[in-house]
DNA sequence: CTCCAATGTGACTACCCAGTCATTTTTACA
DNA sequence: TGTAAAAATGACTGGGTAGTCACATTGGAG
């Protein structure tokens, strides 16, 4: 959490400082990201981050914070609507494609938090994928019951394959990736997790 | 490629270079690595490093291609047996496993490869994609054409999730992950995958 | 034994980084 | 206007890195 002095700041300021943030975290992960790269491009003294947030790490959860708080505004609608777990898929990548379209930096800064390495952010990135986890096999465990899944079927292989797709989906967004892609892509999982009466 | 003096030195020694090396390149992606901390570990001094590799990045390839040299020995004869599409990646990962059970220091190399992030390593990650993009898009038309894959699925669409399953079966492999853990995996994807009368 | 090329060495350079702190500047209020 | 608290500052510390180079050691040929 930024300390008081922060929300103190100009608002014009305080955005400087968050720009330029999310510009060096979008680009680099925790470890290979330069604090004194940021304070040079806002224009601020070293110090003065110091007066702001009590670390580095202190600076990053805050801006990785901001791009969840903005891709959650995206997606949470995906899981309002109605329909089958295949429905509600397609909608949650289509809105985080919308979100990282509309937002490519903070979708950066999202992204990359996963890949870091740095010891220190290991406790958040660990209760991040058990909620992740928790979330994804509540949902699942939901529609297996509604009949929509194929029950014969190993909820935690299930589990990892959908996670392993969606990581990549998210992942290698670029602007080639359309919905049609998307569409194709979660065709080959209905098809593999669907219930059906043919054995193949 | 090590310079002659390098392959000139005693086995013995040459060997402690490179179990340093491989120790290090193991734990640490290529950034995050430490040439200092390798020496210190085969105690031997910095300059003579440079005696035997060019730089870091050299050495770095080095081992990476011992540990892919070795992982083919394993993986290879996946590929020589007969079988189903289905059945030649079962092997695929199999083997994986062994070799990733068999040395895992050398496993753990050769996946660290993958996140690097490092501009130098730019081409050859770039290479190593297009290569294996290749040869999978290859078995893949192969397996279309003999009917083993619904041939209405967008064979990109195949790839990707292909890809990003077993990346992360590779990734993700410890010891908790037994092969009929990959048996269902696999089936939620051959099942995606098979061509069938029936449609859902 | 001598000599010279090949090899080994580690202090050193030049560069990066996060975080500190004594000092100065700004602000708010009496 | 005077003063005290809050905020801003940037030189500095201590630590890390890859790579260099003048010098020391080794080993084999003559």
């Amino acid at each position: 959490m930024p300390k008081q002095t922060f929300f103190n700041l100009d608002p014009t300021k305080r955005q400087a400082v968050i720009d330029a943030a999310v510009e060096e975290f979008a680009q680099f992960a925790y470890e290979q990201a330069s604090l004194t790269k940021i304070v040079e491009q806002c224009g601020i003294a070293k110090g003065s981050m110091y007066q702001y947030f009590t670390d580095k790490l202190d600076l990053y959860l805050y801006v990785v914070d901001l791009a969840y708080e903005k891709k959650r505004s995206y997606v949470s609608q995906a899981f309002a609507q109605e329909g089958d777990i295949f429905a509600v898929l397609e909608e949650y990548y289509l809105q985080s494609y919308e979100f990282a379209r509309k937002h490519p930096l903070l979708h950066q800064v999202a992204n990359k938090f996963w890949d870091s390495k740095a010891e220190v952010l290991r406790p958040q990135l660990e209760e991040g994928r058990l909620s992740r986890a928790r979330d994804f096999a509540q949902f699942l465990s939901d529609a297996m019951e509604r009949g929509n899944v194929n029950p014969s079927l190993d909820p935690e292989a299930v589990f990892f394959v959908y996670h392993a797709v969606g990581k990549d989906l998210i992942d290698c967004f670029d602007q080639r990736r359309n919905s049609q892609f998307l569409k194709q892509v979660l065709d080959v999982l209905r098809l593999g997790l669907t219930a059906r009466k043919e054995e193949v």
